[in-house]
RNA sequence: GUCUCCUUCGUCUAGUGGUUAGGACACCGGGUUUUCAUCCCGGCAACAGGGGUUCGACUCCCCUAGGAGAUGCCA
């Protein structure tokens, strides 16, 4: 078969997880089984189109590096690939709906509509069917008065309606549970989704519908749209859905909910795609790690789940260390920089002191980064002042203020030339200063990490020395004496 | 309310009638280590419940419960 697959969002909101996975899945399966993956924009909402939003796509698919085969930037034999522009078509195949007598006009007012909703309380009969059957000129009064129509779908009243899910086998539904006669074009005349989808997809030759599950009950409606139509169906393959840790449907509610809060945040895009791609799809019983050239070889269709899986921030942000630590030294200060340079730790562009400094840090803070966006937090003692520390900060556990003195002191000279030995002299060195000074090397290295650094947490401090200098060093060591002496 | 889908460790999942129910994250211990992190070793932890079918059910069927989704002139 010839696969053609499509993401299909509507500008009205930023891209997100959910929309995301979606976008992913249809695309690895496309890859994956050389077929077509088509970007088409459903923007019929005309009063929730936003702009920003379909920037947004763009530059979310452009971080995450996937790319569409046809779409209304790239173009394609089955354009236009924005359902504003194909207006027409909707209205022209509404028309052969209501000819064929699958369709009808109705007037009720949105007003009275929102009314009737409220008035069954949840309770949901749905729509009335009013105009369903409704005589001719008696309608013809709903026109003189001026009301604008909607083009609403005959559904069936009895029967049932059968289609094939590549994740649910096969789905039936009675026709009497399916969303009563809804709006196929609306007042405005743009088409709802329902319609547009129905056309789009035959026209553009899609093989697989994959959405999520949220639409297993527009299914059938579908189903009878396409038969109505005279078209075949096709295949069908919802999604779980993804949710929050609250087991609900992921909003925004559950932190970063646009995919770009993702990359501000610090997260690599193959670590998202990664770990999104695992989202309700198994690879076997050992493999956690996939590139995108993997999944877009290895993806399937049967090894998709059926039940809703929750988002882990906790195992996405070991899948980020992950990816972190298998980039390149290059690569890492590439990604890192941005954040650097946001935060205001080195200058935007950095001075070439800078850039030098934090080329030779990225090997000491890889593997301990989980975040890029921790970056200057790890690093901004090599590029301004130590973070402020206090007086019982210096002192290791057990030792006395003198006792820290004496260390400091005692190590000042050789602070003065870590720089010139390698780490394994360095720490031969203070090895024995410790044994000499009857103490723990941790005891003599945890007073001059404060002082350099700031914090107990740092860098190797050896390297952390050698970054940044000498003489910097020293008065630093200098500092923490004063300090303790002041006391 | 109604309709529909779903149900294996806390989380993501492997498993398609016979397994000590496997892996990963998280968590808890231990080791390596100049802190942190990495790395290594170990541990905790699951088939929602009840009926069937079968020599035998996590695997098949039914019911119950729970969760979720839909119920728009939004997608």
């Amino acid at each position: 078969m010839n696969v053609r697959v499509r993401y299909a969002p509507s500008p009205t909101g930023l891209q997100h997880i959910g929309g995301v996975r979606t976008a992913l899945f249809n695309y690895f399966f496309a890859r994956s089984s050389g077929g077509r993956f088509i970007l088409r924009i459903e923007d019929t909402d005309r009063e929730r189109y936003d702009e920003k939003s379909l920037q947004d796509i763009h530059d979310t698919f452009s971080w995450l590096g996937i790319r569409w085969d046809e779409g209304p930037d790239v173009g394609g034999d089955y354009g236009p690939y924005v359902q504003s522009e194909r207006s027409g078509l909707y209205r022209e195949y509404a028309q052969k709906l209501i000819e064929s007598g699958h369709a009808y006009y109705a007037y009720d007012t949105a007003q009275e509509l929102l009314s009737a909703r409220e008035e069954q309380e949840g309770k949901g009969s749905g729509y009335d069917r009013r105009f369903r059957d409704m005589p001719e000129d008696e309608k013809e009064e709903y026109r003189n008065r001026g009301i604008q129509s909607v083009v609403r779908f005959k559904v069936p009243l009895d029967g049932s309606t059968t289609f094939h899910d590549s994740v649910l086998g096969e789905v039936s539904w009675a026709n009497e549970d399916v969303n009563p006669d809804p709006v196929l074009l609306k007042s405005d005349g743009y088409p709802t989704y329902h319609l547009a989808n129905v056309v789009d997809d035959h026209l553009m030759e899609i093989s697989h519908i994959m959405r999520a599950q949220e639409w297993i009950p527009s299914a059938p409606l579908h189903v009878l749209i396409y038969r109505a139509l005279g078209w075949e169906p096709p295949e069908f393959c919802h999604l779980p859905l993804v949710m929050g840790d609250d087991g609900q449907k992921l909003s925004k509610r559950h932190g970063a909910t646009s995919l770009l809060e993702f990359r501000s945040a610090g997260y690599l895009p193959d670590a998202i795609i990664n770990y999104v791609s695992r989202l309700g799809w198994s690879y076997d019983d050992k493999r956690e790690i996939f590139s995108t050239a993997e999944l877009e070889e290895l993806f399937s269709l049967e090894k998709i789940s059926k039940a809703p899986a929750i988002f882990d921030y906790k195992k996405l942000e070991w899948l980020n260390g992950v990816y972190i630590r298998e980039l390149s030294s290059d690569a890492l200060y590439d990604a890192v920089l941005p954040f650097m340079e946001e935060s205001g730790t080195v200058g935007n562009p950095p001075t070439d002191d800078h850039a030098r400094i934090l080329r030779d840090a990225i090997p000491l803070i890889q593997e301990r980064l989980k975040y890029l966006k921790d970056a200057p937090a790890m690093l901004g003692f090599l590029f301004g002042e130590p973070g402020a520390y206090s007086p019982e900060d210096l002192l290791p556990k057990k030792l006395t203020v003198e006792e820290t003195l004496g260390i400091l002191q005692a190590v000042k000279p050789m602070v003065r030339v870590v720089p010139d030995m390698s780490d394994d002299e360095n720490e031969q060195k203070f090895r024995s200063m410790a044994d000499e000074l009857g103490t723990k090397l941790g005891n003599l290295l945890m007073p001059i990490r404060i002082a350099i650094t700031g914090s107990r947490i740092s860098p190797p401090l050896f390297g952390s020395i050698r970054l940044l200098g000498a003489e910097l060093a020293t008065e630093r060591i200098e500092a923490a004496i004063n300090l303790l002496k002041s006391q």
